[in-house]
DNA sequence: TCTGGGGTCCTAGGACCC
DNA sequence: TCTGGGGTCCTAGGACCC
């Protein structure tokens, strides 16, 4: 069987863990930039506000209702998230967990006797909250869309299950799909979902009865085949291995306020690069490719409406590489070929690809070895700033203003990681 | 004035090989 | 009148996830 464990309202609850005051109080937490609404708490979810809503959309609730708000605090969430996967790496056993995303992780629980599920399932719940104050839901079945389905369904009634569900009967699993729309369902998106609908298929149940091939043409291909497969409880989404070294590594950004400078737009893809680098030296690795984006607002019938146009280029390397001198200076480039003038830009990213160990890095044998590629620079600058504060020992290119940088007026402390942030007791 | 950030997997189609 | 078959590799783009 396999298990998905899953943080109640991930965001909220850590800003609420040091903040006893908004217990059973609603609370949201905004994106980056305080754009919009990633997280909201059950009492926040009642008084109407929407999901992944623009935050100035729903201010008016907000301030009817007295609803806490907060900026994203990633440090916190960060330490908190380990915490939790710490957890259930002691309870479950390290190599039985795929951690996969900040707030979830799945277990494979083919250890535990089917009889025992329900007692194992509760101690996890009872020792992860116990030790981290943040609360879970788990759903336990055969294969991984279906504990999806389980956990959804057990949030939904937290009373009646207790935030614990298990699928162990073709009875139970069947109740389950009819209760579950399609669009609930892991790996069925918008697209789909209206595509489901125009053929007529509301929950899951009917989904699952639709003939393999069918899925094979209208879901995707190989997709929708496992997508069926895995509704009628066989396992074919496989359990990932922890030690999988990511493809490609990102850092990207709205801005504050628009961006007409290339001088400003140059700073900001800088700052963007030498932060995926220390992201990709982090996890010993080096880029064959660096990719730079901008997004510029289009004007809609010569007015102004939101309108996000994206223009990329990219480069790739003579040699793969980590280091920060280098990664900006392409990125530079990449950034001036993009820039036009008498544009409004909105953001731009940076994204590293072709990520190799960088204990095997394929040389160029047209270009030569440069002696500053040592790595021994990368790694004094990422101790300083790993342990002082970020961004101590900086690159000039990245700016000394950033008067780009994004909105963040409603960030907490960052209690867990910064002595001097602690939670204080008078 | 204002709409996030960071990923994965799959497919189709083109270039190329023998 | 007539022009093969069977592959691999790469890239762009679409769909999805939290």
């Amino acid at each position: 069987m396999k298990a998905i464990i899953d943080c109640n309202s991930f965001y909220c609850s850590c800003e609420r863990l040091f903040r006893p005051d908004l217990w059973n109080k609603p609370v949201v937490v905004l994106s980056n930039n305080d754009g919009c609404i990633v997280s909201r708490t059950d009492e926040a979810k009642k008084l109407g506000v929407g999901m992944a809503a623009p935050y100035y959309q729903n201010k008016d609730v907000i301030e009817k209702n007295d609803i806490a708000v907060f900026s994203s605090n990633y440090h916190l969430y960060g330490d908190l998230s380990m915490r939790v996967m710490d957890t259930l790496r002691i309870l479950a056993g390290a190599h039985n967990i795929e951690v996969y995303s900040v707030d979830e992780a799945f277990l494979d629980l083919s250890m535990v006797p089917e009889n025992k599920l329900y007692d194992a399932a509760g101690k996890m719940k009872e020792i992860t909250e116990q030790w981290t104050g943040i609360k879970v839901s788990i759903g336990v079945a055969p294969s991984k869309v279906l504990s999806k389905i389980a956990n959804k369904l057990s949030k939904k009634d937290k009373e009646g299950t207790r935030g614990i569900m298990i699928l162990d009967s073709a009875e139970k699993i069947k109740d389950a799909l009819e209760k579950t729309p399609v669009n609930d369902l892991w790996g069925i998106g918008r697209q789909y979902a209206a595509k489901l609908q125009n053929f007529g298929i509301e929950n899951s149940w009917q989904l699952r009865n639709m003939p393999e091939e069918w899925c094979r043409k209208n879901l995707g291909g190989v997709v929708g085949v496992r997508m069926i497969r895995e509704l009628k409880g066989e396992s074919c989404i496989p359990m990932k291995d922890p030690l999988e070294i990511k493809k490609m590594i990102a850092t990207t950004r709205m801005f504050g306020k628009p961006v007409h400078k290339l001088s400003d737009l140059k700073e900001a893809v800088a700052t963007y690069a030498s932060r995926a680098a220390e992201k990709i030296r982090r996890q010993h690795c080096a880029a064959e490719l660096i990719h730079v984006f901008v997004v510029t607002n289009g004007l809609l019938n010569q007015k102004y409406e939101y309108n996000p146009q994206a223009k990329h280029c990219h480069i790739t390397l003579p040699e793969a590489t980590s280091n920060t001198n280098e990664l900006i200076r392409y990125a530079i480039l990449l950034a001036e070929k993009l820039f036009r003038p008498n544009t409004k830009y909105m953001k731009a990213g940076v994204i590293l690809g072709g990520l190799v160990p960088d204990t095997s890095i394929q040389s160029n044998l047209f270009t030569p070895h440069v002696q500053s590629r040592l790595p021994s620079l990368m790694t004094v600058i990422d101790n300083i700033n790993f342990s002082m504060r970020d961004d101590l020992v900086k690159y000039v290119a990245t700016g000394l203003k950033r008067n780009w940088k994004m909105r963040q007026q409603l960030r907490s402390k960052r209690y867990t990681t910064r002595w001097d942030e602690l939670f204080e007791i008078k």
